[in-house]
DNA sequence: ATCGTGGGCGCG
DNA sequence: AAAGCGCGCCCACGAT
């Protein structure tokens, strides 16, 4: 059993090292609980919000602890605004979703719908720094101790300590969401603009159409002869196509560019500016840029393989033609880097295959596959390659897999074997024990009826199509999500070796709490961005790159495979 | 008016 | 109209 609490009335400073406990107590104060070993209660403190900031920041000088948080997407923004940043901590709501799911250990983490994340709505509705539990018989903390103790228990439980380390990085990652989005991407609106101008043309004073758009826009409607056809309509583009002979299926610009016909070129530019126009226009600049920083929002394992997912500002769908607005401060500069092939590189480390990780050596992967003899070119080993990974069957693709399998047997064992697993209704796993979800009931019950006796023809032939449909998404998921956690270590490395770094000499204007020292800027996947000053980018660009050799080695171990970076030292993110 | 859906396209 | 994974966002359009 747990100690009896001692209730402290001095704000005295935790042991070096401890877990701390957070929680809301009504009326905007914070209750924080200083955990033992053996995750009983050793003090506790009672702080008013107001002065809960300088508490934090005392506590993080003096004693380093790992803060265990209902979630820092939650609380952190409000931290970060007041320039008090975290260093580690135990995010409940990420841990629970990994924890709940997990297929490596026996007992997994009982599911609970009060630990998902909040509808966005609801939050904003919360004012507090932390949740007010109205029902004050109940002691504030002890839902969330029970939470944490579940999860400690379901970690310890885990003898290889993979799952230790997945809910460690998990964690960081959900500071350093919260962090990027309090520093902002550098952003040039004038460079921006000029792009815009360069390719849609100049904007109308009176609104409208941009004139190169409008141009291209004329000259369609000339060859489909209807001066009033409006373009962004599928259903009336494809039916004045058809009137003029050109007989596609769709509007989708890989058909149209097989087609010969004078209205297939101005269609085409009309599509690319219009899409560019609508995404990431003025418009957008308006709404999302603001004092030289975009700001998108990340959500961390928003995705089920681990990945992260972003809202508002499309952040992980910046068109490369505008990456030259992503632009440093004066006195500052950008470290950019990112991963060739990251994911091709996972399996073949995962699943031990020595002559894959021979092809993986050096920047160029696809390279190495050509010079095993597996295929002949280039493009065909990216095909082959991506093939495996996403279940290729028919098409260039599926027909270079095969040739795979010889020469890396256990490579494509592994995500074949995955496949099968997924087919079956089954779970699989990340390195790390991140797992799949299970098939949803309805699923599970079109396989079930297709398996019976009088199961019709159509019935089954369309279960076999959904069960390949599960059999290619786990296929891929053991491989997405490792490189998620690849990347997720990377991270979390970098920030750690950032963090070591001296103060800037030249603040940037609108870093927020990062005006001062180097920080990550962005993440998309298998790229970081980090804005950095000119004097640092020596010493962060060796962070990126000592931290990608550590995310290999806690993945891997002695497993010898190259993970090699693309690292630019820039004033723009141009690739 | 508002919502959900599908086409289309950008990113990895 | 994609062969082959994972996303978010915009638009039109039909349903409510």
């Amino acid at each position: 059993m747990p100690k009896p609490p001692t209730t402290v009335t001095s704000k005295e400073a935790p042991a070096s090292g401890s877990r701390i406990l957070l929680a809301g107590a009504g009326a905007g104060d914070v209750i924080a609980v200083e955990l033992g070993a053996d995750d009983s209660e050793l003090t506790r403190t009672t702080l008013r919000s107001t002065e809960f900031g300088d508490w934090v920041r005392e506590v993080e000088a003096t004693s380093s602890p790992r803060w265990v948080i209902r979630s820092a997407r939650e609380i952190y923004p409000r931290l970060l605004a007041a320039s008090v940043p975290l260093v580690r901590t135990h995010d409940l709501l990420l841990c629970h979703a990994i924890l709940r799911d997990t297929d490596a250990v026996a007992r997994p983490l009982a599911p609970s719908a009060d630990w998902l994340p909040r509808a966005p709505d609801v939050e904003v509705a919360v004012p507090a720094l932390f949740d007010v539990i109205d029902h004050s018989s109940v002691d504030p903390i002890a839902e969330l101790l029970e939470q944490y103790r579940e999860q400690r228990r379901v970690i310890a439980s885990d003898k290889n300590g993979r799952l230790a380390l997945l809910c460690a990085a998990e964690s960081a990652g959900g500071l350093i969401a919260e962090e990027m989005r309090a520093a902002g991407l550098p952003w040039d609106p004038t460079e921006h603009d000029r792009i815009l101008v360069e390719t849609l043309g100049s904007r109308p004073a009176g609104g409208g159409m941009p004139s190169q758009m409008a141009e291209f826009a004329d000259a369609v409607r000339f060859h489909l002869g209807d001066p009033h056809l409006h373009l962004d309509s599928h259903t009336k583009l494809l039916r004045a196509l058809h009137r003029v002979g050109v007989n596609v299926e769709s509007t989708s610009q890989w058909e149209l560019s097989e087609i010969t016909h004078p209205v297939i070129a101005p269609l085409l530019g009309y599509k690319k500016l219009a899409r560019l126009l609508s995404a990431n226009g003025w418009a957008w600049l308006t709404e999302w840029v603001h004092d030289g920083r975009f700001r998108p929002i990340y959500i961390p394992g928003g995705v089920v393989t681990g990945r992260w997912a972003s809202a508002g500002g499309g952040a992980l769908q910046l068109p490369r033609m505008l990456r030259p607005a992503v632009r440093a401060d004066p006195g500052w500069t950008l470290v950019v880097a990112d991963v060739a092939q990251l994911e091709p590189r996972m399996l073949a480390a995962m699943a031990e295959d020595k002559a894959m990780a021979e092809a993986a050596r050096g920047r160029d992967l696809y390279a190495g596959v050509v010079a095993s003899g597996a295929v002949a070119t280039r493009e065909e080993a990216k095909y082959a390659v991506l093939g495996a990974m996403y279940g290729a069957t028919t098409g260039d693709s599926g027909r270079l897999v095969p040739r795979l399998r010889k020469v890396y047997p256990r490579a494509m064992r592994l995500v074949d074997e995955a496949a099968r697993k997924g087919e079956d209704g089954g779970v699989v796993s990340t390195r790390l024990g991140r797992s799949s979800p299970l098939p949803d009931t309805e699923w599970q019950e079109q396989q079930a009826a297709a398996a019976g006796d009088a199961a019709d023809p159509l019935e089954v032939k369309r279960a076999r199509q959904r069960a390949r449909e599960r059999g290619r998404f786990t296929r891929n998921f053991v491989v997405q999500g490792t490189a998620a956690e690849w990347s997720l270590i990377w991270l979390a490395e970098i920030r750690y070796r950032l963090r070591q770094l001296p103060e800037a000499a030249t603040a940037a204007p609108a870093s927020g709490p990062f005006a001062n020292s180097a920080h990550l800027a962005f993440f998309l996947h298998d790229e970081v961005i980090l804005h950095v000053p000119e004097e640092q980018a020596d010493a962060a660009a060796s962070a990126v790159r000592d931290a990608a050799a550590v995310a290999t080695r806690r993945l891997f171990g002695a497993f010898p495979i190259d993970v090699p970076l693309d690292l630019r030292i820039m004033q723009t993110a141009e690739k």
